[in-house]
DNA sequence: GCCAACGTTGGC
DNA sequence: GCCAACGTTGGC
C-alpha cells in the first residue's frame, strides 16, 4: 500500500466536506505530475488529507483511494473551470481516482509542525516553491505523520 | 494583499 | 527548442 497527499483549499473542498459526503471524486487537477501520480494510485492506497491557502495550514484527515483509472468529467464541461478543449471522450487528457473519507484529525498537523519534524527531502510538501497538489509520501515518513497523530 | 516560485504559452 | 511574458499557487 502507499501513502500520498491531496492538497484542497478547504474553501473550495474541505475535510468537512468529505466527511459529509463519504465521497467525492478528486477532479479537476491539471498539472501533469499531479495527474501522473493520480493514475499510479492504487485502490486501498491512503492519502493525507492537507488544507492549503487556509490558517493554519496542515494536514487534517485521512482518505483512502476507492476507485482508479477514473476520466475527469470536468475537463469536458465548457462551464467547468477545470474545461480542457484539446481533451476529447476518444482522448481524455485528465484522470483520477474516488476517495473516501477515512477520518478528521482532532488537531491538525500543521505545516510548521511537520517542518519541525521533516526535511524536505523526506517531504515533498516542504520544498522550497513546491506547489504540486498530488505527491507521494514515503512508507516510512507516512508511518512517523501516523504516529505524530497519536501522539497529539 | 504581497510576492517568490513555478508551470505554461506562444513568438521566433 | 529557446525563453520572455504571463497566470497561478500558496505561504506569509
Amino acid at each position: 500500500m502507499n501513502h500520498w497527499l491531496l492538497k484542497s483549499e478547504p474553501a473550495v473542498f474541505s475535510i468537512d466536506d468529505l466527511e459529509k459526503q463519504k465521497t467525492t471524486l478528486w477532479d479537476g487537477v491539471r498539472n501533469y505530475q499531479a495527474r501522473n501520480f493520480l493514475k499510479a494510485m492504487q485502490v486501498g492506497d491512503l492519502a493525507f488529507f492537507y488544507h492549503s491557502s487556509t490558517e493554519p495550514p496542515g494536514i487534517v484527515g485521512l482518505c483512502r483511494v476507492l476507485e482508479t483509472g477514473l476520466v475527469d468529467p470536468s475537463q469536458f464541461d465548457p462551464n467547468s473551470p477545470y474545461f480542457d478543449p484539446r481533451s476529447s471522450a476518444e482522448n481524455p487528457r485528465w484522470w483520477t481516482v474516488r476517495v473516501g473519507f477515512v477520518e478528521k484529525f482532532k488537531c491538525p498537523l500543521t505545516l510548521d509542525l511537520l517542518r519541525k519534524n521533516f526535511s524536505p527531502d523526506e517531504l515533498i510538501l516542504l520544498r522550497r516553491g513546491n506547489r504540486l497538489s498530488v505527491m507521494p509520501v514515503a512508507a516510512e515518513v507516512a508511518e512517523r505523520i501516523t504516529a505524530m497523530r497519536a501522539s497529539q
